[in-house]
DNA sequence: TCCCAATCTGAGAACAGTTCTCAGGTATCA
DNA sequence: TGATACCTGAGAACTGTTCTCAGATTGGGA
């Protein structure tokens, strides 16, 4: 295990506790996969990356990390939703879905314009009374395998 | 009936007709009511504001609605779908989805923000070889009444 | 080290949004 | 008017996700 990776699952396991859960081993299991995968997964590639890991355990193993602030749901088009891990672990990205496969995939844009359109964020949500937690930027169309 | 709303509804007959469906009566329905609806509209919240409808019928329209390129699902992280008029029937805008109650809401930003994150996205698309048909930007947190 | 309480786990049942099926109805066009 | 294709409603079926429960495991106090 590298600094970075103890470093990181120091700050999961505070958070867990922070919510009275335990960071087990199936639960690291999982921050692991996820830490190594380069775009989000669905539920059937997480389980298949992670051997001997019940469906039923994924699932509420996720909901707990996702409740302690650790891992993030992508709602897709696709049958299953995906997960990554929470962009304060990792950095502000955005994402390329594709309408075909339902392949998801990171992509960032340059500082400049991610400052401008929070700040344009922020107006509206101020306007609008609307706590904004989190922004989602989106590029749906179709992968290279897809077109 | 007036102008804008006749115009409407030969563009939808026109793009139905084009996938070999008819503009029926509940078709018209939910485009009347999607057209009404300041926000995108859930499927019970179309299904009470169309009477006698039933939701086999309905779930089956707003696909067939979808294909033709006319109604267009939003997925959020709610129990139910949302469905909103296509794009091009209305104008760009964005949406503003409360994570507590699921509601959607409409918003836009400057035009000048819009077409530089247009042009960033482009690039990033080619550099990704990714055929971009839209982008989404949600703005997620809490409304006026789950704060 | 041992014990207790709290948490975790796996298997499968339950749940719920959505899709499918099918029998009958309706519109379109020659 | 008749034939064909499409549309509709009711409910069954499907499927991703959540819940339940009995047993296993873990962590902390004594």
């Amino acid at each position: 295990m590298n600094d970075s990776s103890a470093d990181l699952h120091m700050i999961v396991t505070r958070r867990l506790r922070h919510v009275g859960q335990r960071f087990t081993s199936q639960r690291r299991a999982l921050v692991d996969v996820l830490t190594a995968a380069p775009s989000p997964l669905t539920l059937p590639q997480l389980l298949e990356r992670s051997t001997g890991l019940a469906q039923s355990s994924a699932y509420r193993n996720l909901a707990v990390l996702e409740r302690a602030g650790v891992a993030h749901r992508i709602v897709t088009t696709g049958d299953h939703a995906c997960w990554e891990l929470a962009e304060d672990l990792t950095e502000h990205h955005h994402h390329l879905i594709c309408s075909g496969c339902g392949d998801v995939t990171d992509f960032t844009v340059p500082s400049e314009i991610e400052s401008r359109l929070d700040t344009a964020l922020t107006e509206v949500a101020t306007g609008a009374d609307f706590q904004a937690l989190h922004h989602r930027l989106d590029l749906v169309g179709l992968c290279a395998r897809c077109q």
